[in-house]
DNA sequence: CAAATAAAAGATAAAAAAGTCTTTTTATAT
DNA sequence: ATATAAAAAGACTTTTTTATCTTTTATTTG
């Protein structure tokens, strides 16, 4: 479904955005550890997040990536739009030339209730919310959160 | 999540469960055409699905490929064992070393249940189930199913 | 048997994705 | 100002996936 890239920007983001702010800001060879991503594939990755205004960073000693409010507020829907595209999920599943209902594939009935869910929360909860939710879910509470 | 020479393999195999048998096989060239899928690289995939004996061949004239009774009570879950391999399913969708309860991503919850049901119908339904499915949803009948 | 036909096998080639490395630019701190 | 740190930019390499081409082998038909 999602590329390498698209996944590692995902991982990457929410990791910025629970463990940074903008007077505490993360360099890129630090997240690449800690995920467990090659540093300069996601450095690239990065760059192209920020061209886009997805994240924001700042050059120099100190520097490094951080959230805006703006990029805050921003999607995963948005980070995937710029990293792999969107196309794919108009795709049929079994890759038939159109995916819909009046010539579904065995698998479709399956995978459009699935898909429709998937985009709905990729489109409609920020990059905050989504973030929030993984620390709920794993546990953690990150300092840097509470003084930004 | 499928790559395309799984997708490929797919839909030819149900293509030549609705379309073949024993007495009227079919030909790669003709499958590729009818599915506009290249037709050297559909006649690998349909190589290395006869040498795992998920479909069935003949060479020389009037040969071609068809699926035997065997074949035919085989799942597309072999096919994508086959050709694509099955480590994917235990993948977490975005890329998390692990995939599991304790440390879910923010995707998780909405793509295990479907993964899922998705493995459950790949693993439980025949080829010849699949492929019947596949023409009641699209109003097609063939005539060689009737005299197989 | 000979000719024709179609798959099998295998060698290449092209394209896309993933990953690396080097140089340049910019901000910060001393 | 100068040195330094970190991102930006861009060239390059490797790996994987997708696609093509050629030769061989097996089967059928006349
Ligand atoms: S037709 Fe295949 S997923 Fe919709
Ligand atoms: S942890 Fe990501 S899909 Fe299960």
């Amino acid at each position: 479904m999602l590329s390498k890239s698209g996944k590692y920007a995902i991982r990457a983001v929410l990791y910025i955005s629970n463990h940074s702010n903008k007077n505490n800001k993360i360099g890129s060879k630090e997240i690449a550890n800690k995920l467990h991503i090659p540093a300069p594939f996601l450095a690239k990755i990065l760059q192209e997040l920020t061209k886009k205004e997805i994240i924001s960073s700042v050059k120099g000693p100190h520097g490094g990536f951080y959230l805006s409010q703006k990029n805050n507020n921003k999607t995963l829907f948005d980070i995937i739009d710029c990293i792999d595209g969107i196309q794919k999920f108009e795709n049929c599943f079994l890759g038939q030339e159109e995916c819909n209902e009046n010539k579904p594939c065995v698998i479709h009935h399956l995978y459009v209730p699935f898909k429709n869910k998937l985009l709905s929360k990729l489109k409609t909860k920020t990059i905050v919310e989504m973030a929030i939710e993984y620390s709920k879910n794993n546990n953690f509470f990150d300092f840097v959160k509470l003084n930004e």
